[in-house]
DNA sequence: GTCTATATCAGGATAGAC
DNA sequence: GTCTATCCTGATATAGAC
């Protein structure tokens, strides 16, 4: 097994294991466990927590670059795209349910750990963010299409802190709409403010 | 010090250091020197970390039952103690901004642990819900009132999260100010569905 | 590149003196 | 009711053999 596949099995399940049991919680035992690998053997490879911390943000960064690009591939309009953000969250319905938003989980927890990673981890909303918003530019609303941008965000977190307390599909299914709705308002009031 | 006195104060640090830090990041140790209690004294007190927790989360429902009454008290119309609930994020601004909800942040941290006091913290979110949902009943819609309370549960998660990622004041005065819209045209609305 | 063995440390928890 | 001293466990991290 060459070094940078053993390397990339690593990041791949400390992403997983960031997710889904957070970050502190994770130990060096179970990301070694999770790939097979010994204790020793994984330090060849990551000398301290936080250096997996940095290749997991990096990973993360560039898989969401990547998404990004494919919708913009997948769809022609700016409404699609924006929809297609909307929809992650039917689509990663069962692993919001069980552990929440994965950039919204680590930049809280990074917050309170005041670690030196936490603006790399914000870093990825700002992706999501600026994405949006120029997919709100490419729709008209020049204006606000940063104010618009941080409000779909703020609603998918919402979304899915409450759908992780509550597991109700129901209410996640009626945002989802509701985001929907939300958006053809914004298409049909271009030029207008926010909430108007 | 009389034990009640000392049991008490050890229940406030803990809950303070619970939000400020989280559940696992936080040691005996940690909340022992804000109390200036010795870590052997402590065990006087409680003899597991989840002996606290309990008893934090029973402090968290306390304080937060009787937050909801003083809110009856205050204002007259469900309008107004919905805005109350609303207003939060105002009056709490500062502490968001540094640590998110501390409701929000303890679900999703108990949630990942598979931790057996995760029903608890999300009761703690249950008695927003059941009192919004009181309000909009109040209001007229009775139909809906448990989806709207949901909706502006919702929406100050995401919010905090965001609050919380990026420290912009203008932001939550933005949301604060799209969420106070919301609520006048559910009030306009009566008898219709969320969203509409 | 991978292993075993081990050093080191911190956190949870206990015993027993005062 | 409070203290000091101590144990145990698990986690980070290192050394060195293969």
């Amino acid at each position: 097994m060459s070094a940078q596949n053993t390397r990339n099995r690593i990041i791949e399940a400390a992403d997983r294991l960031f997710y889904e049991r957070g970050f502190e919680a994770t130990s060096f035992a179970e990301i070694a466990a999770a790939v097979d690998l010994s204790r020793g053997n994984f330090y060849y490879h990551f000398k301290t927590k936080d250096e997996i911390l940095e290749a997991v943000l990096v990973r993360r960064d560039q898989a969401t670059r990547d998404m990004l690009v494919a919708w913009e591939g997948a769809a022609d309009t700016p409404v699609e795209r924006i929809l297609a953000f909307v929809q992650m969250l039917i689509v990663n319905q069962a692993k919001i349910m069980a552990f929440g938003c994965p950039i919204g989980g680590l930049s809280n927890e990074l917050a309170k750990l005041s670690h030196p990673a936490k603006a790399e981890a914000i870093g990825l909303f700002l992706l999501f963010r600026d994405w949006l918003a120029g997919q709100f530019v490419a729709l008209g609303r020049v204006q606000d299409a940063q104010e618009l941008a941080l409000h779909l965000l703020m609603r998918s977190q919402g979304v899915a802190t409450l759908a992780t307390a509550f597991g109700d599909e129901a209410f996640v299914r009626r945002e989802v709409a509701d985001m929907t709705a939300w958006l053809a308002a914004q298409v049909a009031a271009t030029g207008q403010t926010l909430g108007s």
